[in-house]
DNA sequence: CTTCTTGCAAATCATTTGCAGGGCG
DNA sequence: CGCCCTGCAAATGATTTGCAAGAAG
């Protein structure tokens, strides 16, 4: 499906903000981004877009499930949502980001969530720690 | 121990704030409060303590151990570090929050960090959904 | 054309910091 | 009595919103 056609299935006209933004996406190695750094790479292209538009566009992809917003630091980053479910490991010295999925896990949780009588919508799960290459710093 | 003395052990001296704020998580049953929360209990008490002095004295009790902070929704919430380590389930219907823990779950999180040759400092799970008394609305 | 979008600036929110007066040890 | 603390107001950083001008369908 084109980028046009997903902007269009979500019910949002296609605009260059909005293109750039799912382009930036599709091609970032990374595929965590915040708003800001969004911002600063399509500065750099001149794409005149704001920062505001940027939020916006963000948060209008996010209701329409086309990404996955996330509260790692204190400010949100976003992902394509175009993956099955998996949690992180954020790497608190470099930044670095490791997608990961364990299915004890996801299956404990609900086992957890029932003796509690809780159902549960969402969760997360992230640890904290150094990647391989910052164990010696 | 008593407060003045816990204060005096972190190297705080014992004033009115901090004790006002301890004596709050002491006593509190719901033992997760916000800086906000804290502020307006307090306000209500007229013990004329700021808000800014609230965050400061949290900041103190974090690093010094004291109280752990938590990023549940959008705002820190935090409480008090005198139990042994758990993990959270909050409902987004009435806030409620449920703490527990799972053997299973934070062993097979240092079977996964070892697998990506990542050292874990830290790492935060929380379940959202609803609680038994919430599920119908 | 009509409605959805956007850029910019101003407004919010949560949290932090500067500063001058006060209080603990 | 010196240094740590506090309240208040102003500063921040992240994100949101108001508004009038511009595009998409």
């Amino acid at each position: 499906m084109s980028q046009s056609e997903e902007l269009k299935l979500a019910g949002l006209k296609t605009t260059l903000p909005r293109l750039k933004i799912l382009e930036l996406f599709d091609s970032n190695k990374s595929r965590h981004l915040s708003a800001e750094e969004i911002y600063k790479i399509l500065l750099d292209e001149d794409a005149g877009i704001g920062l505001a538009t940027i939020y916006r566009v963000l948060t209008q992809f996010e209701t329409a499930g086309l990404v996955l917003r996330h509260n790692f630091g204190e400010s949100s980053v976003f992902e394509l949502a175009d993956t099955d479910h998996h949690d992180h490991m954020v790497c608190v010295n470099c930044g670095k980001i490791i997608e990961f999925y364990d299915d004890k896990i996801e299956q404990q949780q609900i086992n957890i969530a029932k003796a509690h009588d809780f159902t549960i919508h969402d969760h997360s799960l992230c640890l904290y720690g150094k990647c391989k290459n910052c164990q010696t710093a």
